[in-house]
DNA sequence: TGTACATCAGTGAACGCGCGTTCACTGATGTAC
DNA sequence: TGTACATCAGTGAACGCGCGTTCACTGATGTAC
């Protein structure tokens, strides 16, 4: 039953779509082919119509994904300024919401110690990620010299990624939520 | 070819150690029994005599590797106080050859996102790692009264796992070194 | 515009493989007397 | 202390399962004339 471009292509759409929702919430690994087509309303038997493998779809889910954590950081600091709009960035960031919802949140947390086992074509899709994120924390410091600020944008990056990863690790909900908002408040400051 | 109490201790140990280092090196789900059970020189038929399932090895394995690792970074600080100590113990934890060596680093940057998905078990092993981390961290600011300086600890601690997972990410070696070097420099100040 | 044929998106069965786990077995260690 | 028996650490084969990938097939779409 073959199917027309413009359906192929919305299929391959639905199927990074489904990749980047599943790979978030269950892990690379965790997620089968046939899970993830089945999330996209497919059979697994016509994947390879598409990907050449399994690392493929990651490489583009996780760009995908990214786009969206990126537009969720633009979206918090939109019409803020100064300090009003670094605290919107964190806050968004390291919101209970973000750490209970795995599936439309950061690929760079979800899948950050699996993706260093990944093909060179996935680190470079996540490392485009990382460094597009970067560029809007950048923007969150515009009295500083831009080399300055890159330093701050990429340290707090790593503060944001590494926060969220330990606050969904760690069982004691007290202490997942300190891990939080310290992780917030000692950012802010810097 | 029953053993003694004693050996068999040690081959428990031996065992431990080896996942310790084969889960950091290769993941969590990517490391079979087999293959650690080989490296702790053993058949992976035994496995059993000494652990109920993969995940509580794993549990132990984490604990292993996070004394190792906050051992690391004690004896960075050791006989220095300060600003120095400060900077030697984020030095030696954003170094080249830490990230380099994901075998003998740190298993929360090594495994984190993995981690997420595991039983409360492993979980509460990583968190008791990380609390252990966070408690060396506070003892860098001992100017500050204890809440303040448990905040810094903590955000400092994400800040170091989020660079190393970034850095062995980013396949661009410039950007990973930068990653770093700017993250150690941001959180020497704050 | 119409027709004949080639293409190919998607299906569902199948392949081969490696995994976590179980088990019968061996023989040295531990224990009861 | 010595002996007879029970225990159990470690081996290696086996089990059952799910995975990534391949393939023959279907029939609608695309193309050449």
């Amino acid at each position: 039953m073959r199917r027309s471009r413009e359906e192929a292509a919305q299929t391959r759409t639905s199927i990074v779509q489904a990749a980047a929702d599943k790979f978030r919430e269950n892990g690379l690994q965790s997620t089968s082919l046939a899970e993830l087509m089945s999330a996209a309303g497919l059979t697994h038997g016509g994947f390879y119509r598409h990907f050449e493998s399994k690392d493929a779809v990651a490489a583009e889910a996780i760009a995908v994904a990214a786009r969206e954590l990126n537009q969720a950081l633009t979206s918090a600091i939109e019409g803020k300024s100064g300090s009003a709009a670094r605290s919107s960035a964190l806050k968004s960031y390291l919101s209970r919401r973000h750490r209970n919802n795995l599936r439309d949140g950061c690929p760079l947390a979800a899948l950050g110690s699996e993706i260093v086992h990944t093909s060179k074509l996935t680190r470079s899709s996540a490392s485009k990620g990382y460094a597009d994120m970067v560029g809007i924390l950048q923007g969150l410091y515009p009295d500083l010299d831009s080399n300055s600020a890159r330093q701050r944008a990429i340290a707090v990056a790593c503060g944001l990624i590494g926060a969220l990863t330990m606050a969904r690790i760690v069982p004691d909900m007290d202490l997942s939520d300190e891990v939080l908002t310290s992780t917030a408040s000692v950012l802010a400051c810097i």
